[in-house]
DNA sequence: TTCATAGTTCAATATTTCATGAAATATTGA
DNA sequence: TCAATATTTCATGAAATATTGAACTATGAA
């Protein structure tokens, strides 16, 4: 990743309807959910939402389909993944204790990503 | 952590030479940098820079502290941990293989920092 | 003291970003 | 086709942000 993508992401969710609607979307997995939707959700003018929508989009962090007459938004979670391996690129100089933190936030997202279901219930 | 403080740290990172600054002092470790030589490395001019790293440590993505006449700064490693675990609140919604990528981050991002290796490997 | 070095603060200007209303586009069903 | 729904585009004024020169504070050395 590029500095000026990042610049982008980074700008991309540092507003805070913007940073709802990701997180809204991040939380709604893969399936995404309809731009109405997230307008109704977080009570945002569907033409204010549009505009948002499309700045996250174009910093890459959203994909988006038609489903009808609804356009479905879906958070892009390795564009994600990017951003943050961007941010924490050679956080370790050496010392490996220093980026314990990411090891603990990699740990506290969900159980491990093991090929089975380990765990039944939800994480948190 | 609030929304709030996390619109502040994404802000505080959206700009060029904030970010800039940010990895050099994630590179550098917890010895920090002074700003003077963050402003030569970035060549930014020192009143310039010295905004940048007000606007990074009142987002709390950076520590500092006077040795003789000059400041050091450096990353606040925790912070940024916060910071990602919101952007990646409740990731999985049930689906592990989502935040696959989040797993790939921490193992990518140095030597595991584990007492002992969890699981397997093979989270692909 | 006096001076030089290291950073910071302030004020002004230039630029970017934001939310909104009005109008336009796309899809579906009657 | 027409009407309704869903979303986007455009123009605009208001607000926030960035950069710069000049002045200011703090530390250490002569």
């Amino acid at each position: 990743m590029k500095s000026d993508d990042a610049i982008q992401s980074l700008s991309a969710l540092a507003q805070p309807s913007r940073l709802d609607i990701f997180r809204l979307l991040v939380k709604a997995g893969p399936d995404g959910l309809a731009a109405g939707t997230i307008a109704r959700r977080l009570a945002i003018a569907p033409n204010t939402l549009s505009a948002q929508l499309a700045i996250l989009a174009q910093a890459g962090l959203l994909d988006s389909r038609r489903e009808g007459r609804s356009i479905i938004y879906s958070a892009d979670f390795s564009a994600m993944a990017r951003l943050l391996v961007f941010l924490t690129d050679d956080c370790c100089g050496g010392r490996p204790e220093v980026c314990a933190p990411l090891f603990d936030l990699a740990r506290s997202c969900c159980k491990p990503a093991v090929k089975e279901p380990i765990a039944k219930e939800k994480v948190r």
